[in-house]
DNA sequence: TCTATTTATCTA
DNA sequence: CCTGTAGATAAATAGA
């Protein structure tokens, strides 16, 4: 079930008969969306896969006429996995490639309407789309894992359904908690973009101690001076070096850098241009970050501080599910080496603990440095210290993330559980000249151990990326199904629960009251989905911490 | 004057 | 010998 826009109109590929016949068929053709709805819905009703170029430019126009489709293949996002992963074989060729690859995410100039759609919609042609379409099934019937590649496209394609609804649904924002919020931290807003009334307090008091009436505290290259004219021996003006300083200016700058960071990133600004409606309505970027998570355009949607969250209310009436997976990403990677230890010790709700009992380390900060000092390589510090007894007593745990970290040195490329690939290095030299030690003998020293350097990076790189970017294809299969058990949801009013928020291995949801409990459930439920799709039948357990709040700030 | 980089702080 | 991953965002400043 194809669908395409092409010469303003809507066109409609629909399969005569079972999947497998390739006979063609004439499109059918509709002016606009409005005249295509009823038939969208009935085809819709016999749970069809559609296939199409780019959700962003369908999805926000489907949403705005009041449909929302099951499932779907995002045909840019496949291909971006398909042609990367090392699990597949990309065609050579022509292919397309200027189509694919120009696609850009449509200008967001509010709400779309029915009727601007053909103008403002330009993508791949009804027979590029299939063409497309055909080419990705060829490639994936030859595919190593072919299984898990295609979990991973259908977890990215409803990831990106996902994206283009909690744009459109938004996330419940109190202007008036917000505000409230700011004036309570900040004082009063200054009348003409000048700070707030407590910055600006801050400000003559740090001007005074400073005895340098004319500083401006946001620069930095004035405030380092100011600082050595008192006396201060500081190279930086970061917050861990001021906080070593013996000196009354410390409190209030370090007051002043939280408070002015506030403003500036979540202030009065960003309440007008981001919340309508009592809605902040944020842009995802799906597979915006190279490991696969999601990463944001504008609005900073994946970093609201935790000052503001209680700024996130439900309506009256409804109530916020908030879930999150503990520990994620270390019990991710004991399901991918098959460490039956590990995953013995993430048996209980907190694996931290478990590392404790497993005499791994004597405390629980201990083993949450140990464990995050496996998954970004750390070397030295308490984490080094801690390392052996992690690889003795984890060794395909910590053997799997090793591994990748030497194949990230040698410049070689690693896989996601699911098939994503990461990119490779981006300066070839430093690899040749690394290479090794034979090549690069007659290199002077200097560039040898730059290339050292840049090898050992890129290790630490390639070795979080498999656990991240595994963890991220969790993340969104317990999205997805999360998605579908609640379309199946409504009150007696006919009211249903909304995904209003995603961040990386947490999610929420906006719910009537009455539906709270099952909204537990679900997000339980597709948890439990999300580990039996991608491991089977693992021993490693992935618990979540829920919470159902009146706002955001009450949880955790 | 406009664009690119640097610095700092926020998130998992 | 090296000194823990991935990002976004804004303001100030450097550079064309």
């Amino acid at each position: 079930m194809a669908l395409a826009w092409q010469d303003g109109e809507l066109l409609l590929a629909v399969p005569a008969g079972p999947a497998d016949d390739a006979r063609p068929v004439a499109p059918e053709r509709y002016p606009d969306l409005g005249a295509a709805r009823d038939r969208l819905l009935e085809l819709e009703r016999a749970g069809p896969r559609w296939v199409w170029g780019d959700t962003r430019q369908v999805a926000p126009h489907l949403l705005a006429a009041g449909v929302r489709l099951r499932r779907c293949t995002d045909l840019r996002l496949s291909r971006d996995v398909l042609r990367r992963s090392s699990r597949c074989r990309w065609p050579s060729g022509p292919a397309d490639d200027e189509v694919w690859d120009g696609l850009q995410a449509p200008p967001d100039e509010g709400v779309p309407s029915l009727l601007d759609l053909p103008q403002l919609v330009t993508g791949p042609t009804l027979a590029q789309v299939l063409a497309e379409h055909a080419r990705q099934q060829r490639v994936l019937a030859t595919a190593e894992h072919a299984g898990r590649l295609r979990l991973l496209l259908a977890a990215e394609s409803a990831g990106a359904l996902v994206a283009a609804e909690l744009k459109h649904d938004g996330m419940p924002w109190s202007r008036q908690v917000h505000d409230a919020q700011l004036r309570s931290l900040l004082g009063e807003p200054a009348a003409f973009g000048g700070r707030p009334s407590r910055l600006e307090e801050l400000c003559a008091e740090i001007r005074g101690l400073l005895r340098a009436p004319r500083l401006n505290p946001d620069s930095q290259p004035e405030l380092l001076q100011a600082l050595r004219t008192a006396g201060l021996g500081v190279q930086s003006t970061r917050q861990w070096e001021l906080e070593q300083l013996q000196h009354p200016v410390v409190a209030p700058l370090l007051e002043y850098k939280k408070l002015s960071r506030l403003a500036t990133a979540h202030g009065w600004h960003w309440l007008e241009t981001w919340v309508r409606d009592a809605r902040f309505h944020p842009d995802y970027v799906v597979a915006g970050v190279v490991t696969g998570r999601w990463a944001t355009n504008g609005g900073g949607a994946l970093q609201l501080p935790r000052q503001i969250r209680s700024a996130v209310v439900a309506d009256p009436g409804h109530r916020l599910v908030v879930a999150d997976a503990a520990q994620l990403e270390p019990r991710i990677l004991a399901a991918m080496s098959g460490d039956e230890q590990m995953a013995r010790a993430g048996s209980g709700a907190d694996l931290y603990a478990g590392l404790v009992a497993d005499g791994v380390v004597a405390t629980r900060p201990q083993a949450k440095v140990a464990m995050l000092g496996a998954l970004y390589g750390a070397t030295s510090g308490e984490a080094g210290q801690l390392m052996p007894r992690l690889l003795r007593t984890y060794p395909l745990a910590t053997g799997l993330v090793e591994e990748a970290a030497r194949t990230g040195e040698r410049g070689g490329q690693v896989t996601t559980w699911l098939g994503r690939t990461s990119p490779p290095p981006s300066s070839a030299a430093a690899w040749t000249a690394l290479g090794g030690e034979v090549s690069g003998a007659d290199l002077p020293e200097s560039e040898r151990r730059d290339a050292r350097r840049s090898s050992r990076d890129w290790g630490r790189f390639t070795r979080n990326f498999v656990v991240q970017g595994s963890a991220a294809e969790w993340a969104l299969c317990w999205l997805a199904g999360l998605r579908t058990l609640l379309a199946g949801l409504a009150d007696g009013q006919g009211r249903a629960p909304r995904l209003a928020y995603f961040l990386h291995d947490e999610v929420m949801v906006h719910t009537p009251e009455e539906l709270a409990e099952q909204v537990v459930a679900a997000v339980h439920r597709a948890a439990a989905q999300a580990t039996a799709l991608m491991f089977g039948g693992t021993p490693v357990e992935f618990p979540l911490s829920v919470a159902v709040v009146q706002d955001y700030g009450q949880a955790k």
